[in-house]
RNA sequence: CGGACCGUAGUGUAACGGUAACAUGCGCGAUUCGGGUUCGCGUGACUCCGGGUUCGAAUCCCGGCGGUCCGACCA
């Protein structure tokens, strides 16, 4: 991608209203947009890390057997009044509207009606069993406050995944699996030490349900942690009886505030009933379907990270989930060095690396490198009358600043 | 939903009740060419909307809308 066809810009000052880190930076170096409070559209830059870490997320699930759909955003009232959901006094954060003939319908805060009402159309055998589908979805929250800037917004970009088991055991079992994949996903973001499983109040199915928090000073969870254990509980189920389930001591937990950027959860067959979800066995006698649901903030979880990686000059997206895998810069006009900066470019997309290249005729080298740094690409690969003098290329890493000079031929093999 | 503060060029800031200014951005021209170079010229806001007070309102008053923060809420 050339830089200069790029239509976002970088900027030196945040929106004065913009408090939170996640968002001045994310705004500052061009990769969301603030439509109003608690309403962000993704801008190109913003838009590869979600996809990024859809991609991430994605391949977890289908190892978990996952299949993916697509729910509608739009939701019915019928569906709801089955489960006692529709009230306002049970669920006062919806946004709802009607049809022209004044039917009522709502957008999507959750989806576990609609996916429970599909499944009672397909499954009836023990043979359809087990069985789990995921989704990337926008979700709408009316939020009373929007706040944190991307972490909490009233539409947001979450994945959905929904389990159906045969009995208790293969529940558990799937549940587990879940968990797992979810730590893998939080690792491969660069997240594992400081995200924790969380245990959190489990609703009227299971004693409790997992929360994966990460500590984060902008989070508006307070949970206790335990370092040793790698596991922590939420101030909502913090209390002696808890402690004692765990196994944990008073002492061994500190307080820190966190940010949930996943939530598992039980559901057993509150929904099963509700939509007549059964299967008949092999001896031809009907059971409830049991459901689980998982869910990951995958919006909160790009705010989360930027609140996280980023210094005072910008951004440092872990390299699984940065827009561009390198910035190449080139300093200088002359042609020689210009055919050089190109040569290297196409190398790196031969190679089948995202390159962003910043090209631009009209930028300082000051200002390229203010970008870069603000933008946040891992490495930065620099073509100027200095490194074509020394015949070599400077390479520089985000993370850590460390800066080599290194032959052509190996640029790949730092970068790949 | 309670409370506090705020709303002026794209962005960030000024302006005692008296001609809306500065920086940045953007355009043109020079200059510079490894950390947001420097200079000149130009561009850009009927000061969120509606009403009121006043000879005169960005400024004071009322209402609305919008924003941020604190709290409550977030099954």
């Amino acid at each position: 991608m050339l830089q200069s066809k790029l239509f976002t810009k970088t900027r030196k000052e945040a929106p004065k209203d913009e408090v939170a880190e996640n968002a001045k930076l994310l705004i500052r170096a061009g990769f969301v947009h603030k439509e109003m409070a608690g309403v962000y559209s993704y801008l190109p830059l913003g838009l590869r890390v979600l996809r990024n870490l859809e991609n991430i997320i994605r391949e977890e699930m289908n190892k978990l057997g996952g299949q993916e759909l697509f729910l509608s955003a739009l939701q019915g009232k019928e569906i709801w009044e089955k489960t006692n959901r529709w009230d306002d006094r049970v669920v006062d954060n919806w946004f709802k509207t009607k049809l022209k003939n004044n039917a009522e319908l709502s957008l999507a805060f959750t989806h576990e009606e609609p996916i429970a009402r599909i499944m009672s159309q397909f499954v009836s055998s023990y043979k359809d069993l087990p069985f789990s589908a995921y989704q990337f979805q926008v979700k709408f929250r009316n939020e009373a406050r929007a706040k944190s800037g991307i972490m909490r917004a009233r539409e947001f970009l979450m994945k959905d995944l929904y389990s159906f088991s045969r009995n208790e055991n293969e529940h558990d079992s799937f549940y587990k699996k879940a968990k797992e994949a979810y730590e893998r996903i939080f690792a491969s973001v660069g997240l594992a030490d400081v995200t924790y499983i969380t245990f959190a109040s489990g609703g009227s199915f299971s004693k409790y349900s997992h929360e994966f928090q990460t500590i984060c000073e902008t989070g508006e969870d307070i949970i206790y942690v335990s370092e040793d254990k790698k596991i922590a509980v939420n101030k909502e189920v913090y209390d002696d009886k808890t402690l004692k389930d765990l196994g944990l001591k008073k002492e061994e937990l500190k307080e820190k505030k966190a940010i949930e950027v996943g939530n598992i959860f039980s559901l057993g067959t509150k929904f099963s009933d509700a939509f007549n979800l059964y299967y008949a066995d092999e001896n031809g006698e009907k059971h409830p379907v049991i459901m689980g649901c998982y869910g990951l903030g995958v919006s909160r979880l790009m705010g989360a990270i930027v609140e996280i990686f980023s210094d005072e000059k910008g951004i440092i997206w872990p390299e699984s989930v940065a827009p561009f895998r390198v910035h190449l810069l080139r300093l200088g006009e002359s042609s020689e060095i210009a055919s050089h900066a190109d040569s290297v470019y196409a190398g790196l997309q031969k190679a089948g690396i995202e390159v962003l290249y910043d090209e631009r005729k009209d930028a300082s080298a000051g200002e390229k490198f203010a970008d870069s740094d603000l933008i946040g690409i891992p490495w930065r690969v620099v073509v100027s009358a200095k490194t074509s003098a020394s015949g070599k290329l400077e390479l520089k890493n985000r993370k850590t600043g460390e800066v080599k000079m290194i032959n052509e031929e190996d640029l790949l093999n730092h970068v790949k």
